[in-house]
DNA sequence: GACTCGTGGCT
DNA sequence: TAGCCAAGAGT
């Protein structure tokens, strides 16, 4: 018998149960996502809430469904307009992933999101924890999905100490979790195990005077649920240096740039940017170069205007921002031509929103 | 298994 | 302030 069968030998796993889903059943927070058990809108609502906060998901989440109801307007849906609905929430390829995936369960499916983990497993986008809280909550099914709260609270319940950082980890936690979950209320349960996270069982200080299965927790019992769960740190965000520019020509219009379908971003609208190299050069020298050499558009580059600076998780941008005129396009220019009205129709990055904030504060 | 892939809020 | 954090998946 290994470690995590004698821990789970010694506890109450039917009290705890029970306990836990009396408490989410009377506790759990009124959210849009909960009005029904549509699937195709849980899996929405599983994808958006990925790494992103509960609150910032809310509006996103009423617009996207409101303008893409059913599998069907989803699958049919031109994809500039999807990415600008997903536009703010960061991780664009969830979107990309679900819109492909939504496509093969109307061409494979009939329209129907599948209710099995082989089927609905094999979608893109669909990881082990979707596929286990979607199974869960739309179907009934008693399938783990564990997430980082389900791994925090289960760390402090059975006292494990094991890296949560490290991805064979939660395997660990889904042995667990199997060991746990209701077959009357799996929904119930794994929505718990979360709702409790979230509200009670939360990284820094938890409430556990006011925990529903505190006498099932372990850490609490040695006082250890500060120290729990280990999570390694991160390495420090490398830093990227660039120069981009707003365009315009005597007729307002706007050039700007689709990034690559791979990649940081991808298919996301920008600015005309270059990354900035120190030495040889002047900034602005490097960008006419690029706009040159690269875009196929000459241009008349004015003086700096300011720097934004955008932090990702693993990255962050120094970019130095410039306006210019343009003066001659080639026939094979890489840039599009828009108006400022059409600008809005396309989805950028928030580093690029705040590229364009300053070019209209400029022109006030 | 380590790295990539966003953003905004909190301490 | 500079990390840390939040309902992960793909490569």
């Amino acid at each position: 018998m290994n470690a995590l069968e004698e821990k789970l030998q010694q506890k109450d796993i039917d009290m705890f149960r029970d306990d836990l889903i009396t408490w989410f059943e009377r506790e759990q927070r009124i959210l849009p996502w909960r009005e029904d058990q549509d699937p195709y809108k849980v899996w929405v609502s599983e994808v958006m809430l990925q790494q992103t906060r509960v609150e910032t998901v809310i509006p996103y989440f009423l617009r996207f469904v409101e303008q893409f109801p059913n599998v069907e307007a989803l699958a049919e849906a031109d994809e500039e307009k999807v990415l600008k609905a997903w536009e703010g929430l960061g991780y664009y390829s969830r979107v990309r992933n679900l819109q492909s995936a939504v496509k093969e369960v109307q061409q494979q499916y009939g329209g129907t999101v599948p209710s099995t983990e082989k089927e609905f497993g094999g979608l893109k986008g669909v990881g082990p924890y979707t596929k286990g809280a979607v199974l869960s909550i739309a179907y009934n099914k008693p399938i783990p999905a564990v997430d980082g709260n389900v791994m925090r609270v289960m760390s402090r319940i059975l006292s494990i100490w094991d890296d949560i950082a490290k991805p064979k980890t939660r395997t660990i936690f889904e042995q667990a979790v199997h060991a746990f979950i209701s077959k009357e209320k799996p929904s119930e349960f794994n929505q718990g195990l979360m709702e409790l996270g979230a509200i009670i069982c939360t990284p820094k200080s938890p409430s556990c005077l006011l925990c529903p299965v505190q006498k099932h927790c372990s850490a609490f019992a040695e006082g250890s649920e500060r120290e729990l769960p280990v999570k390694s740190k991160k390495k420090k965000p490398g830093i990227k240096t660039m120069a981009a520019v707003v365009l315009t020509d005597d007729q307002g219009n706007i050039y700007i740039h689709k990034r690559p379908s791979k990649g940081l971003l991808a298919n996301l609208w920008e600015f005309p940017n270059v990354e900035t190299q120190k030495g040889i050069k002047t900034e602005r020298d490097q960008l006419v170069l690029f706009l040159e050499n690269e875009m196929g558009i000459n241009a008349e580059i004015d003086e700096l205007q300011g720097v934004v600076e955008h932090v990702f998780t693993h990255l962050v941008w120094n970019i130095s921002v410039f306006f210019g005129k343009v003066k001659q396009v080639s026939d094979g220019t890489r840039l599009k031509k828009v108006t400022k009205e059409q600008l809005e129709e396309f989805a950028f990055p928030v580093s690029h929103q705040k590229i364009w904030k300053m070019a209209v504060e400029a022109a006030e």
